[in-house]
DNA sequence: GTGTCAATTGACACAGTGTAAAGTCAACGG
DNA sequence: CCGTTGACTTTACACTGTGTCAATTGACAC
């Protein structure tokens, strides 16, 4: 079942992906992906042990087919820790629409299921690391206006993923808008004022 | 089934408030619920059609209860829009942790009930209205620094039940630290710096 | 007593997950 | 050309949890 690369197992994980995101956080049946898939229900335990696994795996893929790892280090190249704070917002908020769909699955998932919660915990710890990061680059600058790990917290809740769907989904904001307003906030809320 | 007081809804509408509480987004089982009000499986269904609605009727009972109408009411006697701002964020953000656990567990569902999604929709708009007052208020005063929607939009977001469990759950900050951070960030993004 | 109302008991249909066993089919190696 | 292997299918089933139904009990009211 595990980490190989055969071809039926990514198409698996390319429905369950679709799936995903075409109803967010509603979580396909095994059944539904197998159907789109195009393999018998059954096959889906040949690859993956349960549905959560199954699910935890197409969010891997994600990651991998987008290369996040990436992305998020071309952040760190950043000169000052104003430009490392805007080049965060910039990647991690145009990422999240990529794979909202499938996150939010694990988001609602992680309610009632531990391994869910466990991978969810670990990719959000993830992420806040670079939150981490742009705050000790603005604090080495002197430009941080509150302690590092209330400025971690903050910046970290900003950016979170139930954030981005409120002001996105629900208000309707488009994504430009989205990063502008977030990157004004933070820069507010965590950065000194003059230079 | 309806809106009866009879002692038994009375019941178990305590052991789903306290099974949810106890954990929050888990959605305890019917037969959980029953034995915990000492009632038996079936009983539930006499006085709730299915288990979305005794949840619904769960938060209902909850804001009955804490009588949120009259906590709410009152922030809207503050004279200036700043005080208004203040009192509004201290009301909602200290009733948020009262409601937590029942709340999670109706946010978890919306994503798959719809009868869920329409409740929970019904009371983050009642909320937002609050929100939209409150801007108002800061408008008349001439001290806002954003147009209305956009600053509802995000006093709305700042005050979600999300970025609370973020801040108070995840990064373990106080309730007073909560309450201090958000009205301190409200200030920075949507009111006028001088006077 | 009889009616009625609230609740119990026990049974069942249904959906969805996960398991198990047997069968099919193509590729590959002797 | 045969036998094996591996991937997948088919069928069946156990299990959990929701929701429905019918028959029964017990209390209280008139």
């Amino acid at each position: 079942m595990s980490s190989e690369n055969s071809p039926t197992r990514i198409r698996i994980l390319k429905a369950a992906w679709e799936l995903l995101e075409s109803n967010p956080g509603v979580a396909a049946r095994m059944s539904d992906i197998a159907k789109k898939a195009g393999v018998s229900r059954q096959a889906l335990y040949l690859h993956f042990p349960n549905r959560t696994e199954l699910f935890i795996a197409t969010t891997k893929h994600q990651d991998e087919m987008f290369g996040v790892q990436e992305m998020l280090g071309a952040s760190r190249a950043a000169a000052t820790g104003r430009e490392r704070l805007d080049a965060f917002i910039e990647v991690w908020g145009n990422y999240i629409p990529k794979i909202f769909g499938v996150a939010k699955t694990l988001m609602v998932m992680q309610a009632t299921d531990e391994d869910a919660a466990r991978v969810w915990g670990e990719r959000m710890q993830d992420m806040r690391e670079g939150c981490a990061a742009a705050v000790a680059a603005l604090d080495r600058d002197g430009a941080l206006s509150l302690d590092r790990d209330s400025a971690t917290d903050l910046l970290w809740t900003l950016l979170s993923i139930p954030t981005w769907e409120t002001l996105t989904q629900m208000c309707g904001w488009s994504q430009e808008k989205y990063i502008a307003q977030i990157s004004e906030i933070a820069h507010k809320t965590l950065v000194k004022p003059a230079g």
